[in-house]
DNA sequence: GGCCAGGCCCCAG
DNA sequence: CTGGGGCATGGC
């Protein structure tokens, strides 16, 4: 058994845009479940739910992974003993979908509101305030102009061919990650970075490497002439703690 | 109040 | 194949 996780890098790295977390209490609805716990009660609420142990994949070789990035370099093994415990969860491939089309070009605070506006106009009330993200049957029928209005804004057409054309998601664990990323690509708006995210954050590709505007900046300072296969067969995980650590110390005065 | 954000589309060369 | 403008919006 992996030893801790580390909830709040975890869920508030940029993989996930379904958590909050308010006096010491993290809550969010999976599988049209209204979740919380504290971090006393994680462990208690977790262990005996497989499909929430899965979610959060307590089971993977978490230490065996940070073993081997550590050993690799100083600026990756100062970014894990800062975060140490972020684990890549197992999220619904839909919901990740829409998520990274959302991201582009946005902000994790605009993409986590975006999000939740998503949720309480078309998904199912849980209870309180709570929704549980829209099924793509909820929204069928939706309009360009109606996402427009609750303020999609250019990502509008893009929601809308993901929404006609979600079946893809079915197919893309028979394939490698190479025609699973094109294959993903065929959706308007999913280039190769949103098809990254996706492949790591929903089908836990640990090759998946995605590239955005921080971690180029993380790449051109600490990583010139380096690339993914630098952090095989890790990247996905070293990709996360060096993205959160850029966004959070990392650089900063 | 301008800059930037987990990019991509589209069109020129 | 590569480069660069445009894109909606709001947080800061």
């Amino acid at each position: 058994m992996s030893a801790s996780i580390h909830l709040e890098a975890t869920l508030f790295s940029g993989q996930s845009f379904a958590w909050t977390q308010q006096d010491g209490i993290y809550q969010a609805v999976l599988n049209q479940e209204l979740v919380s716990f504290t971090e006393e009660s994680f462990h208690t609420v977790v262990s005996s739910n497989p499909q929430l142990r899965h979610y959060f994949d307590m089971d993977w070789e978490y230490e065996k992974a940070l073993s081997h990035l550590s050993s690799l370099d100083g600026h990756l093994s100062e970014a894990i003993q800062s975060y140490r415990g972020i684990h890549i969860l197992n999220q619904d491939p839909w919901e990740v979908l829409m998520s990274f089309l959302l991201s582009q070009n946005n902000n994790i605070k605009r993409i986590r509101s975006m999000y939740q506006k998503l949720s309480e106009v078309y998904g199912a009330h849980i209870e309180g305030p709570w929704y549980a993200f829209p099924r793509p049957q909820h929204l069928q029928g939706v309009t360009q102009r109606e996402l427009r209005a609750l303020g999609m804004g250019f990502r509008a057409p893009y929601l809308l061919d993901a929404i006609q054309n979600h079946a893809i998601l079915a197919g893309i664990p028979l394939l490698s990650d190479q025609k699973a990323s094109e294959e993903l690509q065929t959706i308007k708006g999913v280039g190769p970075k949103v098809a990254l995210c996706i492949l790591a954050f929903a089908y836990h590709r640990q090759q998946a490497f995605p590239l955005d505007t921080w971690m180029l900046k993380v790449m051109k300072t600490y990583y010139p002439g380096r690339d993914a296969s630098y952090f095989a067969p890790y990247a996905a995980l070293a990709q996360q703690y060096l993205f959160h650590y850029e966004r959070t110390q990392g650089g900063r005065s």
